[in-house]
DNA sequence: CGTGAGTTTGACCGAACTCAAATCATGTGG
DNA sequence: CCACATGATTTGAGTTCGGTCAAACTCACG
């Protein structure tokens, strides 16, 4: 469902003010000089910390989360390139961000983007859209987290990673541990899901981060 | 952690734009005539159908949810009075919501609004602000679905409910399937648990859609 | 009162977790 | 280039939490 949403708007949006704030947000976030590389596992910003820049995927996947008191992670989103990330109407961070793999990020002044916005309607326009978006994507998770099976939660998150790829090879950049703490599972049962995956022929798993899918149907049908 | 953020917020946003819109849209939402009355469990919208409307709780409470293909439902909200929805950027609603009690729900037109928006970046940042405010909710949502017991579900359940209530005396107004729909239970687990809080003398029910916080302190530990 | 939906309780089951060990991969120093 | 050390992943055995199925109970309403 998610996906099939997706897949509708752009051309529901073809006119709409957010295509230029994306361009402006985006040509904003890659201005030279406005770069930065982050290692492995290092941390981008934390939850509560001023949200002075708005950040943007250039290379290399990130990993948005909460952390409870005791050390439970929850993942929200694993970001992409050209994936946005950090915009908040507020002035601190209300999660956290860390590289998942080494990575290139472009950055925005945060105050420039809010100053933009308050001044151009339809930059403000195009914020209210990323944010909306992102709304969309957490709101899919949360049936994911709520009302899905292991099986259908690993199933989901196989077929977001490969929604892009053509042939259906895909290689998988983060860690069991954070596919399970973005599944709500640990990573036993996330490993012996894909190995059942793999039994059933579903799927190969030439190295541990590498997926080929062999058979989508089954896969479409798993994860509900 | 989601309590201690809200409440930190109004202060932050005191000069914002924000407040200047949050008022224009309960103006909006509260002109007589545009104001509708739903019965227990009738829809108010679809998710798929058109966006024309953006809706706001005047009395009652309202569901927000998803449904996957099988029936399974998750709620992604409760709205109570003077909470805003159906906000959406686009022009299709991507949830779907119903009356959970009777209810007086004010309507602008999303025409309206959005011609606002795009005229007037204060409005179009308010409208930001408050899908923004709903996805810091619905993140603290997937946290409590992802990693958190049952137990620790239902006492976050009723540390929301009775967070604004002086006294720790709550009506509840959803019924038993609509909580565990909430918080990806069952209706069994979530009476259970209930009834075992109840044994521990940390919380009094009166009657089934009635609870008394008889020990806050006890309730705080266990949602963790 | 009697009916039926909503709720609670009980008995049992199974999916996912925990703890533990084996295996695999990666990078490092000799 | 190989041997080893370290961390990541997989697999196994046993447990537990929450789900399923079924029955009893409550209560609002006709």
């Amino acid at each position: 469902m998610l996906y099939a949403q997706e897949e509708r708007r752009p051309e529901q949006f073809v006119r709409s003010p957010r295509t230029a704030l994306q361009i402006e947000v985006a040509e904003g976030l890659v201005v030279p000089g406005f770069k930065m590389n982050f290692a492995r596992d290092e941390e981008i910003y934390g939850a509560g910390e001023e949200a002075d820049f708005v950040y943007k995927v250039i290379s290399g996947v990130v990993r948005a989360h909460l952390i409870l008191d005791d050390g439970r992670r929850q993942i929200s989103a694993f970001l992409f390139p050209g994936d946005v990330f950090g915009l908040e109407p507020g002035d601190t961070h209300t999660a956290s961000a860390e590289a998942v793999t080494e990575c290139e990020i472009g950055l925005a002044k945060a105050n420039t983007l809010r100053r933009a916005a308050a001044e151009d309607s339809m930059a403000a326009l195009g914020l209210w859209d990323l944010t909306s978006r992102e709304l969309l994507r957490v709101r899919e998770h949360l049936m994911l987290l709520g009302r899905k099976s292991a099986a259908e939660r690993v199933a989901s998150f196989l077929l977001e990673l490969t929604a892009r790829s053509k042939d259906g090879k895909v290689s998988i950049p983060m860690s069991r541990l954070d596919i399970a703490d973005y599944l709500g599972l640990t990573i036993e049962t996330v490993s012996r899901t894909l190995s059942k995956l793999e039994r059933d022929g579903t799927i190969a798993l030439p190295t541990s981060r590498q997926i080929i899918l062999t058979n989508r149907a089954a896969m479409s049908e798993a994860h509900a």
